[in-house]
DNA sequence: ATTACATTTGCAACATTGTTGCATTAATAA
DNA sequence: TTATTAATGCAACAATGTTGCAAATGTAAT
């Protein structure tokens, strides 16, 4: 069987994404990190994080990848929150709180959510 | 005064969007029109029919960044609807008339809405 | 501690996506 | 038909993401 093993790379980025209280990209972690590791190193542990449910994925309005930790996700792995994206300092911050509604057409199986606001954070207004 | 030119690219590129279902990505309409015109042309072509508000730009949950016609836009430029983005079948979805409804925090200015749904879409399910 | 081994890394090479400058082409108004 | 300038094509580049493989390293067993 396949064990898991703590790296040095893995155990940074994690942590970075983790502590921050916004969602970060691949390129800001990896300025962040300053060549502690190859900038494949960091795609290959985000993925990683990824399916042991540790951070999750965010795609911000303009189709950049953002990667934030799962903080309210303890118990159930739910992500169906809004997230909200600043135009300004182009933070990606999650709305843990706020759970939209709407009716959905019939025959829809909806598996995932991506909800993302954009406009100005309340810093930047 | 600059004054907008009708090309014969611009005109098979809205065609091509605005006749279509689903919305489409840069790549999958540089596939249909089999070399009618250059890549950057149709990078150029979509930025002045995004700016002219005849298509819009929708970020799928890849991250993938999509166009589709305006089509209930023509009295209001509102694109606070769902997008439906299938997972088997890779196309996206415009439901316009699904309108979801949440409460925000105070202090945020919200100008852009990107709502994405993924899973099944009738056909595939 | 040492060894064995599979995981993880770094590097190189590559694919895809998007941008910019500039000379040429072509759509539109006069 | 001609003048103007928007639009195109091409080349070159930048950013982002992927893959293969040899080397390094974390972990469990000895």
């Amino acid at each position: 069987m396949k064990t898991a093993r703590n790296t040095i790379a893995k155990t940074k980025i994690q942590e970075l994404i983790i502590l921050s209280p916004i969602a970060l990209s691949h390129s800001e972690i990896h300025k962040y990190l300053e060549g502690l590791c190859d900038r494949v190193t960091i795609y290959r542990v985000l993925d990683r994080l990824l399916e042991e449910g540790v951070i999750h994925k965010i795609v911000d309005v303009d189709g950049v990848i953002k990667y934030a930790g799962c903080h309210s996700c303890s118990t159930e792995h739910s992500h169906n929150h809004i997230h909200f994206s600043c135009q300004k300092c182009m933070s990606v911050t999650c709305l843990e709180n706020v759970e939209p509604s709407f009716k959905l057409p019939k025959n829809y199986k909806v598996s995932e959510m991506n909800f993302t606001l954009s406009g100005l954070c309340p810093q930047c207004s």
